[in-house]
DNA sequence: TGAATTTTATATCAGAGTGATATAGTTGTC
DNA sequence: GACAACTATATCACTCTGATATAAAATTCA
């Protein structure tokens, strides 16, 4: 099988919650989804158009006809989506940037290389405020969201919360042992 | 600032603990580095190339003259990467099709996503075990590594382990949520 | 010894994904 | 009503991915 558009699952997830543009696709993915998932423009558009020509989205004929076009999920795209979810997930490779060149750093100054660590925990003390947040405003119920996707929310908003307070601990592990 | 070549990066610092050829460097790549970074063939020989065009690295100039062709980092190539080292660290978009997945499963079969979650963790049990046999191994120290590169692996290992964990806790805690 | 298999080694390609930039209408605000 | 911020689409060069092709060297084992 050759290298699958994975922007084109996201997109078809995305759209089977609610119709909307590309614009609205990239929001969705920095809101919602950004805590595993990016998304950029320059991937969006490009997909959207092969997804029309394979009738897996059509365009919604809008009132407000402007230069703004509106997406919506096909039977098609439904039954796409739902076969991409029945397929098991593989482990997928990752690169972090910050592992490598701590790796790489056993010859720098000490000081570098615990200022190095102690900024990369301030990242996660944010992030995981930012997780927090996101999980009381749904606690609250401030968007209108069924009370079942909520649940499947708060479970990747608890994996963001897991990992951050992981990474946090592995930091100040790492700074206290001087290396 | 133009989009960089991570790549090259990886490859300065593989080659500054050791000269090697492209081979080499993905086997590095594979092994010491799998946990947190990845690079492929299709990346590695290109990048050698222009390094090479930019006198970052040089050709060793080898006795058993075959069609391998070993590198060897240059002083240009050594200050390149000492100036990536002193550089702050961005925090990093990611991707989890795993997490998508999961996310737009709210109307699929309960089943299937107790099912999605076991496998899910059950990778995670795997990679902890990889990771804790190499941690064992370092402890051993059967390679022959100087201690204080020793105590850099060792907390990327520990880095590895600790959200191995935490994954495979937070499976655990979803699974027994019943969503 | 020699056949089969695995490992080492380089190279190339199409397509996925990134981030920057261009353009322009619409909405909000001071 | 000027200015800023947001909405919206599009394109580009470049990075990165994974598949595939090729072939020599080393290893297995019959």
């Amino acid at each position: 099988m050759a290298l699958k558009n994975k922007s084109l699952y996201a997109i078809l997830g995305i759209l089977n919650v609610s119709p909307g543009t590309g614009y609205d696709i990239k929001k969705y993915c920095d809101t919602v989804l950004s805590g595993f998932w990016n998304e950029n423009f320059g991937h969006i558009y490009p997909t959207l158009k092969k997804m029309l020509i394979d009738e897996l989205v059509e365009i919604v004929e809008s009132e407000t006809s402007e230069k703004k076009i509106q997406y919506q999920i096909t039977p098609k795209g439904q039954m796409e989506l739902e076969a991409w979810l029945m397929e098991d997930s593989e482990i997928q490779p990752m690169r972090s940037e910050f592992m490598l060149k701590l790796l790489f750093s056993s010859n720098q100054p000490k000081e570098h290389v615990i200022k190095m660590l102690e900024d990369y925990k301030q990242l996660h003390v944010k992030k995981l405020e930012k997780y927090l947040d996101m999980q009381h405003d749904l606690e609250q119920g401030i968007e209108e969201i069924s009370e079942e996707r909520s649940r499947f929310l708060k479970a990747t908003l608890r994996r963001g919360v897991l990992s951050c307070e992981a990474t946090i601990r592995w930091c100040e592990e790492t700074i206290d042992s001087g290396l």
